[in-house]
RNA sequence: GGUGCGGUAGUUCAGUUGGUUAGAAUAACGGCCUGUCACGCCGUGGGUCGCGGGUUCGAGUCCCGUCCGCACCGCCA
């Protein structure tokens, strides 16, 4: 036997009894005498004692020990005379009587603690030694937790979990798909599931009304720390439903994860906010609502006052930071040099102190009287001592600058805390999407997307206007998920293709898979898909995704642990009957 | 494809207006130490300053190119 406990469970209850422990050398502490060594494992870390006076030859051996030897350590628990309360097992030790090194180890590149001093890149190398730290280990052990507590609720609502291909169609739309070359047919691919979208549409044609599954999905774009190209959905549909019933079951679903895994419970419904407001007053279709800072619009009540950049300015918006009239030129050029960056885009930002005493200040008061500032102070709801942040311009562009504004502002003043979670669906999305460079619209979401029903009838006439059935879950201003109601009639999904600029064949030749078996009793449904990985990531606390992802990829969408991408044989190019173009040139 | 920041000891970093032998911490190695738990003390070794080119009497430092990493924009139905 190996062993009889793990490093992470005894404690005083134990003393006196003989034990086996195995693990890795954390770390020995040679004080002459004696020596201590902290043997982990991935439960927890216990102290092994080894003393010169009861065992010289034993304890000779134990200060030969190197970081990370993985050992056997047989003896007995006992109370230690100096406690160590942090640690759970801080209690006892082990008094040492036999000792077995089972293999050795080289020096390790980066410190395996809590707080490493290894650079991400090294980290990523050598992902199996970062794992053995605790905060890598518990994210994986929270992500482990959060997938049975899914399996969990969605069974016991009776929801059957359904595993689909991997190797599948590629389809033109959305992301790019990574694609698979065929052996066995010659110059044609299989592509990846950028999602099981059209699957899951299948398997309610087949009855399975209930359907999930946590599924791997892959897209072929860049990446971010929350972005991987191959990454985790908690995919869901449902047949017979209205839009109502899903946002209702999956927050039920969102609520039970809350209270299982974080302990939180919502007593309240979540917020619905339609996506025409979300952006008119947070200029973002996630918004993050731990804070208020709406946006008030000024178009008109600053405009005709000789400023050229308000009056030749779409739109005119500002924000209202409580307490911050305070706030030194220096501050506000630093705000004015943030919104000016070229990811921001804004040309400028023009402010508005309320001073404490009443007062107004202004970068604009060459344009605007004391009277009439005051009129934007009371349009902004203001305070004496807040500070008023206002930006013009084209309203499409304007709307998100004052967005990462207000995402700035919040983050200066602590507003945007971890550990609080305010979660919204965002409804009524455009069901389209105008591209100015391929002069065609696009699917927003998807081109499975039903219309509500009451925009059904400007589908071709006005189909900018048409609203979508869709709806996002968001949390803190991150997309946790997404969904629709989808198209279950085949005369339908071909308008839609028609208005997307589809011919008939082009929408045979790519979804007649899918219309074909709406001829056969398709049910009306709908559902969503969670992105697992950000969700997990959230709850512990992270913006990144890599560190909840045992192997993940780097920036560049390199595995640097495998080193791949990589090259393959000529002998497999030949199979695959794939010949290599010459590198383009620079 | 673009913008910004970065690449110096095993590791994390410092390195002044271009100037002597490139430092610190930590890790490693050797020695001492019987209650440590960030143990302590003494000592030792350890460098292609990402790579290539250029300017200069002289380059870690300045210039050009290039590769790599991170964050962001585009992109991600």
């Amino acid at each position: 036997m190996y062993r009889t406990h793990t490093c992470g469970e005894l404690n005083m209850k134990h003393t006196g009894h003989d034990v086996i422990l195995c693990g890795w050398v954390q770390k020995s502490r040679d004080l002459g005498g004696m020596t201590f060594v902290d043997l982990r494992d991935r439960y927890g870390i216990t102290q092994l004692l080894f003393n010169m006076d009861s065992n010289r030859e034993l304890c000779e051996k134990a200060r030969k020990l190197g970081r990370e030897y993985v050992i056997q350590a047989k003896g007995k628990t006992r109370e230690r005379s100096n406690k160590n309360l942090k640690m759970p097992t801080g209690e006892i030790e082990i008094e040492v009587n036999e000792l077995n090194i089972l293999n050795r180890s080289e020096i390790p590149p980066f410190t395996i603690e809590e707080e490493t001093d290894g650079g991400e890149e090294l980290r990523m190398k050598y992902r199996y030694l970062d794992l053995r730290r605790s905060t890598v280990k518990n994210n994986i052990i929270l992500r482990h937790k959060f997938a049975q507590e899914v399996r969990k609720f969605m069974d016991s609502i009776g929801f059957v979990e359904v595993e689909t291909p991997v190797l599948i169609k590629s389809t033109p739309e959305g992301a790019r798909d990574f694609v698979v070359p065929s052996r066995m047919q010659p110059g044609t691919f299989y592509a990846l599931p950028q999602s099981p979208q059209t699957l899951k549409q299948l398997l309610m044609v087949a009855g399975f009304d209930k359907y999930f599954q946590i599924v791997k999905c892959f897209r072929d774009e860049d990446l971010r720390a929350d972005r991987q190209p191959e990454f985790s959905q908690i995919d869901c549909e449902m047949s017979f439903v209205e839009r109502n019933d899903i946002l209702d079951t999956f927050e039920n679903l969102a609520k039970y994860l809350f209270k299982e895994l974080k302990g939180i419970s919502f007593s309240e419904p979540f917020r619905r906010l339609p996506y025409s407001e979300a952006m008119e007053f947070y200029g973002s279709d996630k918004p993050d609502l731990r804070f208020g800072m709406r946006f008030n619009n000024l178009t008109e009540l600053v405009k005709g006052h000789d400023f050229a950049v308000f009056d030749t300015a779409e739109y005119i918006g500002g924000i209202c930071a409580s307490g911050c009239s305070e706030y030194t030129r220096k501050q506000i050029d630093e705000l004015t040099e943030f919104v000016r960056k070229p990811q921001i885009g804004a040309k400028g930002l023009v402010y508005l102190r309320y001073n404490a005493d009443g007062t107004l200040k202004s970068s604009v008061d060459k344009f605007y009287s004391p009277e009439e500032l005051k009129k934007w102070a009371e349009a902004m709801n203001a305070l004496p001592g807040d500070l008023i942040l206002i930006l013009a311009g084209e309203k499409k562009k304007t709307l998100p600058a004052l967005s990462e504004l207000r995402l700035e502002m919040g983050n200066r003043l602590g507003l945007r805390k971890k550990g609080t979670f305010v979660p919204l669906w965002v409804v009524d999305f455009p069901l389209l999407e105008w591209d100015e460079e391929e002069k065609r619209f696009f699917a927003m979401h998807h081109p499975f997307t039903s219309p509500v029903p009451e925009d059904m009838a400007l589908l071709e006439s006005d189909p900018g206007k048409v609203r979508a059935n869709a709806y996002d879950l968001v949390i803190n201003g991150v997309e946790i998920g997404g969904g629709s109601i989808r198209i279950h009639d085949a005369v339908v999904q071909k308008r839609m293709f028609s208005v997307l600029g589809f011919s008939d064949e082009e929408a045979n030749d790519q979804f007649g898979f899918l219309m074909n078996a709406f001829k056969f009793g398709a049910p009306p449904h709908g559902g969503i898909a969670f992105g697992f990985d950000r969700w997990v990531a959230m709850f512990g606390g992270q913006d990144s995704i890599r560190d909840f992802i045992a192997f993940p990829k780097n920036n560049s969408g390199r595995d640097v642990m495998l080193d791949t991408p990589s090259q393959i044989s000529s002998k497999q190019l030949n199979e695959l009957q794939l010949i290599l173009g010459e590198k383009k040139k620079g």
